[in-house]
Formats: structure tokens, C-alpha cells, sequence
DNA sequence: TACTTATATACGTATATCGGTATATGCCTA
DNA sequence: TAGGCATATACCGATATACGTATATAAGTA
């Protein structure tokens, strides 16, 4: 039961909830989502560490950015994600969020946020 | 978005999440449930409040008990209840909770608490 | 080795949440 | 109408969570 409740506190923010949204459709930088989120880099940085924490998302450096994805493993957190992605033309903020990833590259080339 | 939200921060709390697995299967008083869960009647009634606000729950009172059952109307929060107790199996303090459903007519003799 | 850049974390503060205890409310029944 | 029982709520203290600002870390590059 941990395992649903871990994921459900971690879904109960808004930030987090629009973070897993997007790292289901690629993985993305620190400064990438920075830039999609239009939100601070500390805040997302935070956030991350929680979804880290909790074995939520996988972290690779590449260069000098570090790439983060869903972490697959858990299926319920993976099929919880997939779900909402999946329904995403009903949440126009999550929708939004997903345009923005073409963009992704602009926001790559000036990190200093 | 905010109906996600929503229904993850109810059922990031233990309690809540045992109240709505149990209201899934039938509806069930409030001392009915604070047998099963044997949980204090006002940590009950203040989970039950939150999911009555949050419109996930509809109450009907009957004789001097009022009971409650899961709205059935918002369709994310009952795929989502339903989703659980398929795989109830795997969460062991849900399962315990759903045996003891059998006694409850002897919590309902002994209201109490 | 020093500098730059991306990312992480520490700290302080404001706010939210939870649980217990005590009490209020409201329906039923005598 | 009065008393009892089921349920709801107010209040308080403890704990958790989120955020901004400032700073640390760590890898890449000159």
C-alpha cells in the first residue's frame, strides 16, 4: 500500500504532476523543464530529488546536462502516468505543457535561469 | 488538472485510501467503519468530511446511521478505486480490512467508540 | 589549475495536514 | 418534549510540505 501512497503524494503536486507528464513523452534537462515549466530552477530541482527519492525517474548525465526519464520498473507508477497522458486532451494545462516540448532546444541553449 | 489533484491528495492519506477500497465494495456507516479500521470515530468522520467536499462520497441516512458510499459520477476517481481493489491481493492491509467486512454488523451493534 | 555552467542543497518562513480531546449537532425514541 | 446515541466539528499542538533566496557541488573547458 506504500507503494500506491508514495505515488499518489508525489501526483498531489501540480509541479510534479506536470514534470512526470513530460519526462512519459522524453527525457528532459534540468534546464529544459526549466524552460517548458517556465518555473525556477531550484523548484524543479527539488522536485526531482522527490521523484528521485522515490525510484519515480532515472538520471543520466550527458555532457553537461543530466537527462531525466521515467523510471519504467514501477509499473504502477508507469501505467498511473501513461493513463493521464493518455486522457492528456482533457487537461489543457498538461496539453500546454506538451507543446512547449518543440521548444525544448531554445530553452537548452540558455540555461542561466 | 485540479480533478486530478484532487482525488491523488485524498488518497495520499492511509485512512482515506482504506475508507475508499472498503466504500467501493458496499456502502457502510461510520461506525461500521471505525470497527473495521479501528480507527477513532472523530479520525473517521474528519476523512469522511474530506472526501464528502472533494464529492467523492454521497451519504444517505437510514434509521439513526448515516451511510456512505463512493460517488460513482466522477469516473477518474471510480476507475481509480476500482483499479486498486483488482489488485487487492497485492496490498495486504486493504485485503485484511476487506475480510473484516463480514463482522460488521457486530460493529454496527456496539456504535460506542 | 581556474573559470564557467548546470544542478543540488541549506536555511528560513509560511502554510497545510493530521491526530487527539472535548464538545456540538441532529435524529430517533420514549 | 427530553434523553440518548450516532455523527460532526472546534480547537490545539505536532509534524510535514512548499517556496524563495542564497550558496554549494561537480563536471567541462580554457
Amino acid at each position: 500500500m506504500n507503494r500506491l501512497i508514495d505515488v499518489y503524494k508525489i501526483l498531489s503536486d501540480e509541479t510534479r504532476l506536470r514534470i512526470a507528464v513530460l519526462l512519459v513523452q522524453e527525457e528532459l534537462c534540468v534546464c529544459e523543464l526549466c524552460g517548458i515549466l517556465n518555473l525556477s530552477q531550484p523548484k524543479v530541482s527539488k522536485h526531482l530529488a522527490k521523484l528521485r527519492d522515490k525510484n519515480l525517474v532515472v538520471d543520466k548525465r550527458r555532457e553537461q546536462f543530466i537527462f531525466y526519464s521515467l523510471n519504467t520498473e514501477n509499473k504502477f507508477w508507469e501505467s498511473t502516468i501513461k493513463n493521464i497522458f493518455n486522457e492528456i486532451e482533457e487537461y489543457s494545462q498538461l496539453k500546454e505543457d506538451s507543446e512547449r516540448l518543440v521548444d525544448k532546444d531554445i530553452y537548452l541553449m540558455q540555461c542561466n535561469i
